[in-house]
DNA sequence: AATGAATGAGTCTTCATTCAT
DNA sequence: GATGAATGAAGACTCATTCAT
């Protein structure tokens, strides 16, 4: 899964949209600046020592909060793993969204998103490695969050992938769910890697490679 | 990292090497009958709750042994995964090396080894749950264990793309340790998305079209 | 090893230092009225019941909390039988240490302290069990604590005894330690047997007879 | 406490007594070899670890027999200790008896009484800590034993003193039940700082000076 | 008689969540 | 709104004891 995203503290123009509208209605009259406070907290714990080992006091503690004060911004404690997840989500699809939109070759369109990919979570260590390690768990014990959020990224890369086809820039004879499972595999991949091998490499910068070799190909010929 | 393997219950001819060698010496005097029944009851309960979710007395259950009988087979819980990530692997990596040894061509060996990958999971889907949901957190949570199993099936794939670039039928313009990931990734989200999907396509005759793209990429020309 | 002491709720004029400085920095913040109710409890229930017989859970209960909150005033049941022990001596030995202070004649502070001794068990049968029964068990099974407290009462008496052979009231050809041991050991074994006996004769009566028979054996004549 | 003994391997005459009839019925028809080898085991393994710490497999495994061979020659775990316990007690009375026997002098009784009570003790370590760190223990946890064994020393002692104080050669003017808890508890004393100090005084060579502190009191001038 | 694999009852401890202040 | 002390349900693990061999 592993999915790309930028937090609180990185949109531009789509900034206002997340900040004002955290994805619920949780943090109803709330501080918003407490609510994103939580949440950050609750990535860099989780990052450090994953989500079933990270305790809400912990994620309380790193926020300067009061234990019972996560309480109000957010139902339970797996509530603030689905909703860092999604904040996150949301974020960087829209920025996907509204940067590829602009473009008009499918192939220059892909290779944005993958640098997006990449430099959302290499910009954010901390929500890479929540997006890598947990997001899977999350798929099955979480609920269908991740699943429908990450649909709508398929989604995008494969409408891409079938407009390339249509314009007849890319291969019709494969399937553009596998193809775009294969980009988003590869990436994700590259990612996972990145994580475990604790950023021993520069994430951004093998974007290309990738996408390369998405588009031409192993074969020497 | 997902990753391919083959239960106890599959393996062909190389089954004797693998039965025999149970991974652990913890089994010393007991029953190895008991030991294997614990270690797929666990696999079950684990694909279908998740890790932490699983009661160590839902194993037991499951494997018609008291609660107690576990431990005369296993450290404690997070040796009951780590085993059946452990055994698991070792026979997939078994038998990945021998299948494509026997082959000359790079890109057959590849084409093999993607079948492989996918049968091994596709023909033990609870053993495909708990390697696509728990492995990563596995990588985390008990240690490095994973993570040197992993290395070993990389550095297969990366010893066959590199020969293949040698011989002179792969682009040598490619870090192998780019490729490797790339097709690694492409199998796996494959795996992925099989497994959240509940089986809703058949896997392993989706390994032609991932091996073929991996090969000749989207490109139209 | 049996040991005198007087619990929270005996002391006279030394209270204020003893209260005040619950032996523990564990009930930092929380209210220590609580702490000295679970420590109340728990002499009470390992008086009854032995400290290995003794349930977690059966001191909350008496103790009229829930049973996690035990822990956070105690790191885990050792703990609690530790600080009983440490809490309860640690009152004896000032109070010891002041009363037996104020006196000239050797031999009168060795006869107060007896009676202290006997009298700070006889006041709290509970604590006189737990310190006869359970004391020596800790020994070894606690950690060094209680040597360690019991070399100051020994430390205590022998001083006595050595400050009476240096002004001729006690023979000097007894070894100090000896002596002291024999004090310490005639009251221990009374403490002793009066508990096994459930308290069937009257315990501080008995100093004097004690004392008494300490005494003609150790005057110079 | 703490009670002299002896254990089975150092009576001379009396040792056809006491060997069989191994204090119990539970040894029934089974060798007596083993029975003595698992009790001998069992004081060593109880004087390292405490007898809660003391598995019964730890027992089994010291003495070279399989677990459950254990239950053949005691009904269960606290029967061992039961039996340890009681089986060194009923040498060192017997032995205590007709030694003093054949003594005139009360006094010289005790002083003999007092050499045989450390000899006993330090002729076997191990089961002078069983005796100084579990048999107070064991006096409420596993009934009323060590109590009814303990009278009858007392008694032994108590009748030494009485019949002293009847020929004129002891003081009438003390209880015969408070010199011996004096006696008793001076010697108790000087094995558990012996046990405690881990042998690091000569602990035979004490007696004397003990004895000669409790007469020079008792005495009738 | 001896074995030792199997049993399963028993308990300490953790930690998400609540709620009185 | 904020606090954090209190709660108590839940579960991994141990080990005395049994019994089929």
């Amino acid at each position: 899964m592993g999915v790309p995203l930028k937090s609180d503290s990185g949109a531009d123009e789509t900034k206002a949209t997340l900040k004002p509208t955290p994805e619920a209605s949780e943090a109803a009259g709330k501080k918003p600046e407490k609510y994103q406070r939580i949440l950050d907290a609750a990535i860099e714990v989780i990052a450090e020592k994953g989500f079933v080992n990270s305790r809400v006091s912990d994620i309380a503690l790193r926020a300067g909060v009061a234990d019972g004060t996560v309480y109000l911004y957010f139902k339970n404690k797996d509530q603030i793993l689905m909703s860092a997840l999604n904040s996150a989500f949301t974020a960087f699809i829209e920025k996907a969204r509204s940067e590829t939109g602009r473009l008009d070759s499918a192939a220059e369109r892909l290779r944005i998103l993958a640098q997006l990919h990449l430099a959302a979570l290499a910009r954010n260590p901390s929500l890479a490695v929540v997006f890598q390690m947990e997001l899977r768990q999350s798929a099955r014990i979480l609920g269908e969050f991740s699943q429908h959020r990450l649909v709508e990224y398929f989604d995008l890369i494969r409408g891409i992938i079938r407009d390339g086809q249509e314009k007849g820039t890319f291969r019709s004879d494969v399937s553009d769910r596998i193809a775009a499972s294969c980009l988003f595999g590869s990436l994700d991949e590259l990612v996972t890697a990145w994580v475990l091998r604790r950023h021993d490499f520069d994430l951004v910068s093998k974007a290309d490679a990738v996408v390369d070799l998405f588009f031409r190909g192993i074969d020497a010929r």
